[in-house]
DNA sequence: CTGAAAGCGCTAACAA
DNA sequence: TTGTTAGCGCTTTCAG
């Protein structure tokens, strides 16, 4: 408690911690920016430094960000109309990323309009944001907002044919082709894939991957069901009963999202079906509090949302000096839960 | 395209739009301000109008903010290790409200801890943050940092008891009561509940409108089944079981929330049990691409997070001016959908 | 009706 | 080793 004290109310300000240390107010500049090119004496930086914390001056960073043209703060656009797991999980891990850079998130979110997108970017630019993290919900193509193109930009789960903004994007054809390789290893040879909205970029990357893993373990995919579903959980219920109305089911059920494999299940116990002991079941996504906590267990693949967030804000940063400039293809591992088991009837289907 | 464009890179300043339209750099001020006391022909405000579309001119707002002293910006805190839907939506509101008052969002999540959240508020305050929102997950008490008592503060989703902080709670044990109505209003005389996590506020509270509800009924709440859980879909799964395990079940089932509701489906399907037709499920939370999109779609409860960050925005930009300074309940009106039904069991139980 | 000028709190080049 | 000074881009009081 000292007598120099600021009330609550008014911030130190850096010409107080100057007269109280006894120096002028470049000194203090000086001691707390670790100028390069100044040398200070010891006993002066003990002085400033006394003074710094019996005031509890901290520099105001909107006349720092004014004087050095720069803000310590990142953009996050969210350019959807959802606004759920995808964005809450990703903007954990970019706002981690930050915290440790010094850099504070602004966020805003564009209801997947072009045109708000435009405006809300101009809104952060005119806050000097330094960098922008431009992310989509669905992994997609999008057009990148001109007012974008005014400060180092990457793209989370979306991509910009044609500019050369570097982009972070799940590797979903591999995710598909992994996860169902994970099947195939247990012995499944009868596979079904319900799949999330056909016309979306990751259903059809996760499709490749289904085919290619069938065809790498020497089955011809046209023999395998795939029912085309949109990731609402009431289509995986649907399809469950579409299978179960068209004969035998196969051994192995892959689903378009958690989503959809929970109401596959729902759909399959309703049937009187155990999974896994009759089918196995395997998700996507690996969805928070929703995967694991499920009974069984949900198998899935997991879509690292959060580790994707932080890469955007470690690549925006400079924080990986080596990194592509162009599209860093994100793994998504398979977890292999309760919901699969060995396939009950034996190899050669 | 006119000769006075600036380069992409460089942003026009106010100096130069005052060049172009000829008037003083005050000038350009009031006509954008309009700044009252001053009064500016109509012929000066068109010109400063056109050099303004023509440059494309935007104030700098941390030069702004710098003289003024605000920052057009709201604190967004996140109290709590989880980061998922419940921050997802209250964040959707509270931006949206703060957009149309031309306001950002700066967004940041102290992991739960008091330390960080300090922390964290002081980062925020030192980009001159006008306001702040802090918000916990689980409805809960929490202790307001001293850091946020520099700036109008309000609470989402939590109080605290000490200070005399505005706060937006939901009313669970209204929506509690009010579900519980609906159960008995179809008929159901004998309904069990399993509740989340016994200690948390929300939890208390809505077991509270629970018993009420039944009270008002004519029935004891002694004579109904009440098992802990813990707000995960697994322990919704397990109580069921043990539901079953003890013999005859209930003709409802209260759940502590949608994903304990989930878990419960997934129980009772698996033993053979019909819902609604045996049984009526009833969830809490109206989760978003869940509640509704499960087989049966979820009855439940709507806590309305969205609604709620907006009521915080507004009321701290004094949007509400004749608002409580106190504690706002938000009333949380259940939704029935299909898993529920009317009683299979006569009154009278 | 319009302009000049004094800062907001800070950084950094230059002087001492 | 430290202090002086000129702004960063804007608002706003006060003169004209």
């Amino acid at each position: 408690m000292s007598d120099h004290e600021q009330s609550p109310e008014s911030r130190a300000r850096r010409v107080d911690v100057a007269r109280l240390a006894g120096v002028s107010p470049a000194t203090v500049s000086f001691v707390l920016n670790r100028t390069s090119g100044q040398t200070i004496s010891d006993e002066t930086r003990q002085r400033v430094l006394g003074a710094v914390a019996e005031l509890g001056y901290r520099p105001n960073r909107a006349a720092q960000g004014l004087r050095q043209g720069r803000s310590a703060t990142i953009g996050f656009v969210s350019h959807d109309v959802d606004f759920g797991e995808f964005s809450a999980a990703a903007i954990k891990g970019a706002h981690e990323a930050c915290i440790s850079q010094g850099n504070l998130l602004l966020l805003v979110n564009t209801g997947g309009s072009n045109r708000q997108a435009e405006h809300l970017i101009t809104d952060l630019l005119d806050r000097q944001a330094d960098a922008l993290i431009f992310a989509a919900v669905g992994t997609r193509s999008v057009l990148l907002p001109d007012a974008a193109r005014r400060v180092p930009t990457i793209l989370l789960n979306c991509f910009a044919p044609h500019d050369p903004v570097p982009a972070i994007v799940p590797d979903e054809e591999r995710g598909g082709r992994e996860g169902t390789q994970a099947l195939l290893d247990l012995g499944h040879r009868d596979i079904a894939y319900l799949t999330g909205k056909p016309a979306q970029w990751a259903t059809k990357a996760r499709l490749r991957g289904f085919r290619a893993a069938l065809r790498g373990a020497g089955l011809n995919p046209r023999e395998h069901t795939v029912l085309p579903g949109n990731y609402h959980a009431d289509s995986g219920y649907d399809l469950v009963r579409t299978l179960l109305r068209r004969g035998p089911l196969p051994t192995a059920i892959m689903c378009g999202n958690d989503r959809m494999a929970v109401g596959a299940l729902l759909g399959l116990m309703e049937a009187g079906i155990r999974v896994p002991e009759d089918v196995s079941v395997m998700g996507y996504d690996d969805q928070f509090q929703l995967a694991a906590e499920v009974r069984p267990a949900l198998s899935t693949v997991r879509l690292p949302y959060e580790l994707m967030g932080r890469l955007a804000a470690e690549q925006l940063a400079g924080g990986r000096p080596g990194a592509p400039a162009g599209r860093t293809l994100v793994h998504c591992p398979p977890v292999m839960r309760g919901s699969t088991a060995a396939a009950r009837r034996s190899r050669g289907a």
